[in-house]
DNA sequence: CATAAAATGTGATCAATGATCACATGAATG
DNA sequence: CATTCATGTGATCATTGATCACATTTTATG
């Protein structure tokens, strides 16, 4: 459904080389994975659905594993644009208070993650799970170029405590502290804990999220306020 | 190595009937996975290790997925054990206030929350990945007995709220913002982001989550405080 | 333009795996 | 002791991941 949107793959034309099998086996792993589950997810049956020999798709990715991590990558580099994107649309009203400017920055980029989430469940699971070597690889979140998440994330702070609306003390270590909270809201809302909910009640638990970690490092560490 | 601590599976004594293999299956799925991988698990090989036809498995398990359920239910019910059991054992003075009572309270139950993550990382990620059926199984988590973690987390928040700490406003929805900070940093300890900490380190990240989770929920809320 | 080189796809093939089956063995029960 | 049920065996099958020599197409080069 999602896939006959995007013209990427060209699934009727059948010439000898399909012309972007890079690109179309992992819009189809996506959606077979939302389907049957990683474990359910077979290279054979989706280059069967491609009309294209398995052993096709090694030319391109040496590995299952390399897939499901090139899938990976490709999710970390659309959270970053989305974050950078939703911000720099966002911020409007160019008479606010650098307070209220830093707020929205750091709110709109936790929508964006959020968002991100909710939108790529597949995709965003996947980024965080042990999808072949048994541990996940972080190190596609920590060393990617500087429009990573996390650095997003750390910049963001910055601007608050830079505004006064945290203080000095409360930077501090508040990256991870963020970080778990948006991360896990995220997680929760991609699992199916909150199933029974509208959109609109999910994103009002993410404002929950949100006003709650800035309450706490705003209050707890004895700033202006 | 931590097989050999549980004299669980007599693995060196062989004979026709293994006597634990459900139990031990379960247990060396967890060193191998922890080893090789979710994906990188086979039953052949541990039924192999074991000394036992792989056959003999499906005698205790429909499925390869039904058997990593098994270790998901396995986990949740000795999450909700250890939270249980933790709480019970830390509370020792009787004069405290039910302020400080309650707040004890809801603290040990974030730890026992934490510390079964990352003592049983693998089961862990486990219990919170699509593992077989493309979705996680939040059932598990959800209609579990009256032990079950979630419900706990509820009723630590409402002996909060009781206790005066939290507001009756805050009390609301308060759960799902509780748990989503709590299995957030949980996450992040799992995962390889925090491996350059120390554990003391880790358990101080855990501290600012609490901290920042209990003072945006009083202070937020015009409550005593 | 022709042709070499690089990229991409094919089909055969191999070992490993998940799963099932009839059958074998052991333990428990009466 | 005999029966019954739980548990383990070995053979077997389809599917899969992965590799290989070979085929085809595209691209670069003289």
């Amino acid at each position: 459904m999602t896939l006959k949107n995007k013209p990427i793959s060209q699934q009727q034309r059948h010439s000898y080389h399909h012309g972007n099998l890079s690109d179309a086996i992992k819009e189809l792993a996506i959606k077979l994975i939302a389907e049957h589950g990683v474990d359910g997810f077979s290279i054979r049956q989706a280059a069967g659905i491609l009309g294209v020999a398995s052993s096709a798709v090694y030319r391109h990715y040496q590995d299952k594993s390399a897939l499901l991590k090139a899938i990976c990558e490709d999710g970390f580099f659309r959270l970053g644009q989305q974050w950078v994107s939703l911000i720099e649309s966002g911020v409007v009203s160019m008479d606010a208070t650098p307070q209220a400017m830093s707020l929205a920055r750091f709110s709109l980029g936790a929508d964006a993650y959020f968002k991100f989430a909710t939108e790529n469940p597949v995709v965003f699971q996947l980024m965080f799970s042990p999808y072949g070597t048994g541990s996940q690889d972080w190190t596609l979140f920590q060393t990617h170029s500087t429009d990573h998440p996390f650095a997003m994330l750390c910049k963001a702070l910055d601007e608050l405590k830079s505004a006064g609306v945290i203080s000095e003390k409360a930077r501090e270590n508040a990256e991870y502290l963020a970080f778990s909270m948006i991360h896990g809201i995220s997680c929760l809302a991609v699992s199916g804990v909150f199933k029974e909910m509208t959109r609109d009640q999910l994103w009002e638990q993410l404002m929950l999220v949100k006003a709650n970690l800035i309450s706490g490092l705003s209050n707890n560490n004895l700033q202006t306020s």
